[in-house]
DNA sequence: AGCACGCCGACT
DNA sequence: GTCGGCGTGCTC
């Protein structure tokens, strides 16, 4: 390089490019490395540039991050290869990847990367060779020569095999013609359509309540600002139709928007909804699309040209040009915490990218959750609420049912007043939905002769019997096994008592009591893939089910219209393991499955069978007082000094040697016990974790508890990098964490 | 993540 | 005597 070196390469802005330039890699690296720019690439050379670069001896795409650090001789740094013709990332969203991994304590370069997953989306745009009508003449034509003459000049430009295929005609028909001049090649990048949302469409007559709810989010949406909505209202209230208008507004001031969904592989009637709407498909994105969905989606993302994208968490990481909203739907949703590899919450990653972006965003829920509430309250949230049911629906009437005092005949798991409840809503030719979060036969089978347990060899879990399948599974780890007929123990046949419900075993009973009632099951097992789902709950609107017996997937956004009676066959399942965050999960889950009752026109009913009918969740839900509830939750939370009132960070140690792994705990509990009493912070274990042995894998569990004021992940780096680097466990650092498993 | 270098078991 | 296991370490 004949240019001077730029005085350690803190250049800046100016309008010339720096010599030298730091790269992100997407490794698990978290260190940038010094790239020489040569002179004629530094004119396409800026912060967010993807490049292309030497990285031992292989080339790899990383990120311009800013100019060279100057650490490095630059007499030996490598130069880029080459700058890829991909729009820059934009600052807002690398401020993001540095932001997430100082916060989750996780190197950058594994952050970049869940902002890169995209295999080919670098890589030039793909050619394909299409036909166009040429300058020369056919001497002799025929039919066939006549109608791809036709066909090309009133359309596009096409390829061979559309050709063949519109004109009816033969490959060597298109050959021909192209050997004779009559049409041309020409190559074309391929490049997806994405519809354009009509926002000149107009939606639904909104109640007074959604109108004023609308203005309020237009509102937020036109000062382009950050700020950050709760839209609060009651399952059916019709948030969908209020924050529509939202995403109209933003489309109309040319910006995009983020729709994010908890579990996008279940929304196909949201993407309906969306259609009827504004009569074009947004643009999806979540883990199971394929890999030519993938990149040509991103890159649609990244060219401006997809408006709207609806998507899982994942979707937080698209490379948008100008977002203009994000709206969180479920806001409470648990499927918004990323529980392996960077473990983050989308949810908060989303109010991060929005304030980064200065554009609002929308969190929607029936049932937020604590922290939002407590957001709300202290003023960082604005909140628009929905308190009735759109076009005049009652919300469904609660009744609770006391097992201890009215409890199912033995063997069976429907309670005589749910049972008769379900009489009458077959009878008035409605639908029923039970609800029980238990996948399978029984969540535990033992064998009467000896008492011998199937448990499952990787981990510290019993196996399940799913019996429509004739085998044990593990729920953890995937690990399945034939149902043998005779116990492994102690060889008696026949022997095998199954222990409590789950949903196949409800099945069997509502096909004994209720013959002729027509019943489905919705579990994972159950259905495979998007398209299964939409197939069942088709086939449910169109009321070809009468008993629709699920898991939690039932209880997510689906509309189902002749649905009128919601049996909860244990509400108390969630409460059991009494981590901090249970009783207002098991709240949220009965309240948006209840939810799924009466959102037609006929008014809903639900029945909770509970063994603890004066538990608080229970009393809550029946006498439908969300508000006192959430409060006394809060008062429980600040008495203990948890989230939102203090600060959790949860460590796993595991590894496949059980005294290493805690060895390693100690080890990292011991360095943090000596600052415990100067920084006001409890160390708390190592203790084994509630599923200590998962996946082969012996596992610790840590928790460190800090005042809301006292950051902990200084600290926590400052522990982990005392640490001795020989230990021999993985150490997995959950900061805010949810899960306790 | 790759892909090296680097020290201990079963084979020509 | 070698081929090869995958345990640390580095990549500008």
């Amino acid at each position: 390089m004949s240019e001077p070196a730029d005085g350690g390469g803190g250049g800046g802005e100016g309008a010339r490019a720096p010599a030298t330039v730091a790269v992100l890699m997407p490794l698990p690296l978290e260190r940038t490395y010094d790239y020489a720019v040569p002179t004629d690439l530094a004119p396409a050379i800026a912060p967010g540039a993807f490049v292309r670069v030497p990285l031992g001896r292989v080339e790899r795409v990383g990120v311009v991050w800013g100019a060279g650090e100057g650490d490095v001789d630059p007499t030996r740094l490598k130069p880029v290869t080459a700058v890829l013709d991909v729009p820059p990332m934009t600052e807002p969203l690398r401020r993001l990847v540095d932001w997430t991994a100082d916060y989750t304590l996780t190197n950058r370069g594994s952050v970049l990367r869940m902002a890169m997953s995209v295999p080919g989306a670098l890589e030039p745009a793909s050619v394909r060779t299409a036909y166009r009508l040429g300058s020369g003449e056919a001497p002799r034509m025929t039919d066939a020569r006549e109608r791809v003459v036709a066909l090309l000049r009133e359309g596009p430009p096409r390829t061979a095999t559309e050709i063949a295929r519109d004109a009816r005609v033969s490959a060597g028909v298109v050959r021909g013609l192209v050997s004779l001049g009559a049409i041309e090649a020409v190559t074309m990048r391929e490049v997806a359509s994405f519809d354009r949302p009509d926002t000149s469409r107009t939606g639904p007559i909104l109640s007074q309540a959604q109108g004023a709810a609308a203005e309020a989010l237009r509102q937020a949406v036109a000062a382009q600002a950050f700020s950050v909505t709760v839209l609060d209202g009651v399952t059916g209230s019709g948030k969908t139709e209020v924050y529509f208008e939202a995403i109209s507004a933003a489309l109309d001031q040319g910006h995009q928007v983020l729709v994010m969904l908890p579990e996008i592989a279940l929304s196909a009637q949201w993407l309906a909804r969306f259609r009827a709407r504004f009569g074009a498909d947004p643009a999806v994105w979540h883990s199971e699309l394929g890999t030519r969905q993938r990149r040509e989606t991103w890159r649609a993302v990244a060219e401006g040209r997809a408006q709207v994208v609806v998507g899982a968490r994942s979707a937080l990481w698209l490379p948008f040009r100008t977002l203009g909203l994000i709206l969180v739907d479920e806001e409470h949703d648990a499927a918004f915490k990323q529980e392996d590899g960077v473990i983050y919450h989308a949810r908060d990653m989303a109010v991060v990218r929005a304030r980064f972006e200065v554009c609002p965003i929308v969190l929607v829920s029936a049932t937020p959750s604590l922290e939002t509430v407590i957001n709300v309250e202290n003023g960082r949230y604005g909140r628009e609420r929905l308190p009735d049911r759109h076009g005049g629906a009652q919300l469904p009437a609660i009744e609770t049912v006391d097992l201890r005092e009215t409890p199912p005949a033995r063997g069976t798991w429907l309670a005589p007043a749910l049972r008769a409840a379900l009489v009458e809503t077959l009878d008035a030719g409605e639908q029923a939905l039970l609800f029980l979060n238990r996948r399978g036969y029984a969540p535990l089978t033992l064998c009467r002769a000896c008492g011998h347990r199937f448990h499952c060899p990787n981990c510290s879990a019993w196996l399940v019997e799913h019996r429509f399948a004739g085998t044990l599974d593990c729920h953890h780890c995937g690990f399945q096994r034939a149902q043998p007929e005779a116990c492994p123990a102690c060889e008696a046949e026949g022997s095998f008592a199954a222990c409590g419900p789950g949903v196949e075993r409800l099945a069997e009973e509502v096909d004994e009591a209720f013959p002729g009632a027509r019943w489905a099951v919705l579990t994972s097992d159950t259905v495979r893939g998007p398209s299964q789902v939409q197939d069942l709950v088709d086939a449910i609107v169109a009321h070809e089910v009468d008993v629709l017996i699920g898991t939690q997937m039932v209880a997510k956004g689906h509309h189902f219209p002749q649905l009128t009676l919601v049996g909860v066959v244990d509400a108390d399942l969630g409460l059991a393991g009494g981590d901090m965050r249970a009783a207002e999960r098991t709240y949220q889950l009965l309240h948006q499955v209840g939810g799924r009752a009466g959102r037609g026109g006929r008014p809903g009913r639900v029945v909770l069978q509970t063994y603890a009918a004066e538990h608080p969740v229970i009393t809550a839900l029946a006498a439908g007082d969300r508000d006192s509830f959430m409060e006394k939750e809060a008062a429980a939370r600040e008495a203990h000094g948890l989230p939102p009132f203090g600060r959790l960070v949860a460590v796993i140690a595991s590894g496949p040697s059980e005294s290493d792994t805690l060895r390693a705990a100690s080890a990292l509990a011991r360095i943090a016990r000596a600052d415990e009493k100067t920084l006001g912070i409890q160390v708390l274990g190592p203790a084994p974790a509630p599923l200590k042995l998962l996946r082969g894998r012996h596992r610790f569990r840590l928790l460190f508890k800090a005042p809301r004021g006292v950051l902990l992940q200084p600290h926590m780096r400052r522990w982990l990098a005392a640490l001795d680097r020989r230990t021999r466990a993985r150490l997995q650092v959950d900061i805010d964490p949810h899960s306790f498993m």
